[in-house]
DNA sequence: TCCTATCGTTTACGCCTGTAATCTAATTAC
DNA sequence: GTAATTAGATTACAGGCGTAAACGATAGGA
């Protein structure tokens, strides 16, 4: 099930405060992006179409509920982004995040803590 | 200008091997994703039109090269894809990527090494 | 010179997307 | 109880996209 660039910008917001009202979703995304309470309708209304939200009905309104997970979500996306633009290799998408991107020192060394221990494992003959 | 995904392969391709006659790419495509030579011809003329790809007339074909960097590209959709999936954020998709991608030693290698110059340039206040 | 093969251009078409107005049913206020 | 508000559903519409067939011009061979 594909996600437009809009739509992400909903299920963002509900996969972080699920459940919500629409109400909410509407002012939020009023703010931030200009859009109509029209323009948000539509958006929830296709996401629970294509299975992406689910609505649970409490007296007159709805709460809405992602359906699915966000890190499966973000996983296609990213191999979709990968396939696209650097041929399916993650190595050197790597290479162009670290060069162009800004990193706090905190978040370099996370990462190359993750990095280190994923060296160990390749290393280690019993746990790979 | 945007670059739909079925465009970004016309466009790799170009990139890698300007110029080109549209016979190769035809014939690549054709290949690789099992389109009719008349859907690759639709992509080479959007692309023009698009101002992606610029044609030099060599008698009665025509040699195919991008006018736009690929760099520049790839920076764009590396930066929408940011911002839709990880909210702008670079370090929680490093560590996606980091996390769930294969990587060689060689390539942890070279990654950290980047990674480390990078930490240098931070701590140095001449160069940063 | 005329036909044919070929390359680029035009046209086609249904689906998705961004953007939104309108309609309808129900709830709330008076 | 009737009017007004409101939430979700329906309809709208132009432009992009994936996919491709048809058309037109031209170069090269017969």
């Amino acid at each position: 099930m594909q996600i437009s660039d809009a739509e992400w910008q909903v299920m963002n917001l509900v996969w972080e405060s699920s459940p919500v009202e629409s109400n909410e979703v509407i002012e939020e995304l009023a703010q931030l992006n200009n859009w109509s309470p029209a323009t948000v309708k539509t958006m929830l209304h296709r996401l629970v179409k294509k299975g992406a939200l689910k609505t649970e009905s409490v007296g007159k309104k709805y709460l809405y509920r992602a359906s699915v997970r966000r890190y499966d979500c973000v996983r296609r996306e990213s191999r979709s982004f990968l396939e696209r633009v650097f041929d399916g290799q993650a190595a050197p998408a790597l290479m162009h995040f670290v060069k162009y991107a800004k990193l706090t020192p905190e978040e370099i060394a996370e990462i190359q803590e993750l990095l280190d221990t994923k060296a160990a494992k390749k290393k280690d003959q019993w746990n790979d």
